[in-house]
DNA sequence: CGAGATTCATGTGAAGTATACCTTTAGGCTTAA
DNA sequence: AAGCCTAAAGGTATACTTCACATGAATCTCGTA
């Protein structure tokens, strides 16, 4: 009992924080810090929805992490707050992010998670596309309203289904005769406006805003000022904060990941009853949370997928093969089916998991041509050795069940 | 020796199938008057 | 008679299969210098 007592006390005593929040990632904060000329574009394209009126489409270019969904909340709620001042409540935002598997990355899903959003019920699966679309109609156009469809990651939702959903809508507004649909999309790559059907470029790009990413002295500034509001006085040790910085400079300018660093830094430091938050954290940090999201996405994997995964790992610890291609792969993946009694899937399906799993990152499979010995991926694992050992042990464990 | 032709192992696209789940509808049963 | 429940009918999305064709460089073939 003392024991435990012990560890609650410290745990009191030894806080470091003063407020998390302010380091997670779903944190508005009142100012954002180096992106005042995009805030303010965005600011003056929306505004013309204070006076009800259509405003035009937007569409923001910019890496992970360079502020694009931030600046566009913040905007957002700003706006919200002015029309409650007006007294007038007739604007909705709505935000979907694309990319998120098994929540938005078909046009169905996608469709489901908008309407979820704005308060309706849409079973997950059973019911015709056009259906869900007149559902949508249904639910927004019974009064006079402005709703702003926020799509992040829109590129990853095109390359998956098609780009003619971003047209139809904003071809919706014409079934509409209360309400209005306005888009904001948002994507990562800089490219994915070239190969997209003209229509549909020239609707959605009425107005672009790019978002460059932060130099490692911007993002200095932003951690010292979450810092301050999110750490007790004094927590830091020298030098931390450009660490941070650095690393997540090297990452083309990731600012989440600079406050994730920082976030649990300060928590691993926390745990050890440390009194400041030392460089040595945020290496440690740096780990975890490459391996926490590596092993989250391998967890969550379908079970055929892991089944793949496992070959792929059995694989690339014999020694003798250096290189391995779908069709070791795949042979082995058989074995694996059989020794667990799984149901084995064609060699088609196989390919399409592995090019999943390369766009996961988890792999690196090219398709390259061996000559006269044909044509196929050359799969290389990615994975450092311990996160390998880990992702392993979730996998034998949800395999043998 | 070099230009084509061949070849291999699989990539890739299209179309079809099984499954799980949805809505609608009609019939049967219950209930209340 | 009205209301409620259930099962069947009719329909869809998704994950997967089947079929068929596309790929692209190492290797082979063969004509020519």
């Amino acid at each position: 009992m003392d024991r435990l007592n012990q560890i609650f006390d410290s745990f009191v005593n030894y806080n470091l924080f003063k407020d998390k929040r302010v380091l997670q990632s779903n944190y508005i904060p009142e100012s954002i810090a180096h992106r005042d000329g995009q805030v303010e574009m965005v600011a003056s394209i929306l505004a013309p929805s204070l006076r009800g009126e259509r405003i035009s489409n937007l569409f923001i270019y910019g890496k992970t992490g360079t502020g694009k969904t931030l600046s566009v909340r913040h905007v957002g709620d700003k706006i919200l707050d002015k029309l409650k001042e007006l007294g007038q409540e007739n604007v909705r935002f709505v935000y979907v992010n694309c990319k998120l598997k098994k929540v938005a990355d078909t046009e169905y899903r996608i469709l489901a998670e908008i309407i979820r959003e704005l308060g309706g019920k849409i079973p997950s699966t059973g019911l015709p596309t056009d259906e869900v679309y007149s559902r949508f109609v249904d639910l927004i156009d019974n009064k006079k309203q402005m709703i702003v469809l926020v799509l992040d990651e829109i590129d990853q939702a095109v390359k998956k289904i098609s780009d003619n959903f971003i047209y139809t809508l904003t071809r919706l507004n014409t079934d509409l005769k209360n309400a209005q649909i306005n888009l904001i999309g948002i994507s990562n790559s800089l490219t994915f406006m070239d190969n997209l059907d003209p229509r549909v470029r020239s609707s959605l790009g009425e107005e672009e805003i790019v978002f460059p990413p932060y130099n490692a002295l911007q993002l200095q500034d932003i951690l010292k000022e979450r810092a301050d509001r999110a750490f007790k006085e004094g927590i830091l040790e020298e030098g931390v904060i450009a660490k941070c910085a650095a690393y997540a400079a090297r990452e083309h300018g990731d600012a989440r990941r600079a406050l994730d660093l920082l976030r649990v830094a300060g928590e691993l430091a926390e745990r050890e009853q440390s009194k400041k938050i030392g460089l040595q954290h945020i290496d440690i940090a740096k780990d975890k949370i490459e391996r926490d999201k590596m092993l989250d996405i391998i967890e969550s994997e379908p079970r055929q997928f892991q089944l793949v995964l496992a070959a792929i790992f059995a694989l690339s610890e014999k020694s003798e093969v250096k290189e391995m291609f779908t069709g070791d792969v795949y042979n082995y993946y058989q074995e694996i089916c059989e020794k667990t009694r799984s149901e084995v899937l064609t060699q088609r399906r196989i390919s399409d998991i592995i090019s999943e799993f390369d766009m996961l990152g988890i792999i690196n499979a090219p398709v390259i041509s061996k000559g006269r010995q044909g044509r196929t991926r050359e799969i290389k694992l990615v994975l450092s050795p311990t996160i390998k050992d880990k992702a392993k042990e979730i996998i034998n464990k949800a395999l043998y069940l």
